[in-house]
DNA sequence: AGAATAGGAATGAATATTCATTCTTTGCAT
DNA sequence: ATGCAAAGAATGAATATTCATTCCTATTCT
């Protein structure tokens, strides 16, 4: 269900936080409570983390590096740029949708003063997926006019929303809806 | 600063508690905390709201509110439904930009536990008004054969994203790039 | 005066963290 | 191979702190 497996006892915590916070969220969560479903002792988890708050943070990164891995694997540059801009979006929303967890962790603190500054540095330095994409459609003059931030706020935005959407049942996003949206998405950020 | 003058103690409250989330979080915030920034007795707080879930929740509604009301001032329904769309859309983005610590707030409380599910459909209620907007363009054939859902999640969903950008200082917004935003988005929606 | 409102110290429950102790693995000499 | 010692890992009860809420006193208004 979750991208950890409980193979040791630093990820059967991580795994336990990932699933106790995604449900409960920060309050709700007591390490007491997070041993307890670890199936570790409470001192366990300071072996591995020195505090609750280096704890979720780790947590964070660590989801962070194996969405962005995942999505980047799909990637193939022998394709067209519409054929992987398409790859990638779609492979985001079904990235979020099998991982309803991480995803529903990761809202829950993208925009909490909960992550440190140095947490917030490390996930800016791994790349966006689409970030390099779109400056190669820059420099081809495939796209509109408009700032490259402006033009991921376009890709990003949607998939984000259609995810978190079909997690909370209000969509159901199939194959062929997807691939439907997906040409709504291509058709605001090209000329 | 914010949309709440402390003009009563209430509203003091209500203020302190929007401004030390926004920049504290839930976690980060106590009640104590909350009665210092409103120059008020702890006991106090309790006159006007029974319990700290109860105080977040109300100041979320109030907010919803005042927001929902300042989108629907610049509504008008002799003008056509791509103009009516692009004032509504430009002003949801300069509401968010204009009142950053709403912004923060309202994010942070909408991916977390605290949503009782009261809240949640009285929340609801509010944003009626969009989709029948959203349903008249769908009747009037203007619109891409997708459902309304994923029509709105790309309305909103860039919308959100430009403004969480600028207010993030990575993006600057003007009114020409707002309003070559909207046409991204109207091309996304629009057959 | 009497009633409503405000104040903030006191309370008790909850919680993150520590630490003395026990268990498990590893390395080594015979 | 076997026994033994040292290091490392794990434990969970004890501790100190934090925090929401209560309660009793003070102040303000009618």
């Amino acid at each position: 269900m979750t991208l950890f497996e409980a193979d040791t006892k630093r990820n059967a915590v991580l795994k336990a936080t990932l699933n106790l916070i995604s449900e409960h969220g920060f309050h709700g969560t007591s390490m007491a409570m997070i041993a307890a479903e670890a199936k570790v002792g409470a001192g366990t988890i300071y072996r591995y983390f020195d505090s609750k708050d280096i704890l979720i943070n780790e947590l964070f990164l660590e989801i962070k590096e194996q969405f962005t891995a995942a999505l980047l694997a799909n990637d193939d540059d022998t394709m067209s740029l519409k054929q992987r801009f398409q790859y990638i979006w779609i492979a985001l929303i079904k990235q979020y949708i099998a991982y309803p967890a991480e995803l529903r962790f990761m809202e829950q603190y993208a925009n909490s003063p909960f992550l440190s500054t140095d947490t917030l540095r490390r996930q800016n330095e791994l790349s966006t997926p689409f970030t390099t994409l779109l400056e190669q459609g820059m420099t081809s003059g495939l796209f509109r006019d408009l700032p490259i931030e402006v033009l991921r706020a376009f890709m990003y935005g949607p998939a984000l929303q259609l995810a978190k959407q079909h997690v909370a049942g209000m969509t159901v996003l199939d194959d062929s809806l997807l691939d439907a949206s997906f040409e709504a998405c291509w058709a605001a950020v090209t000329r």
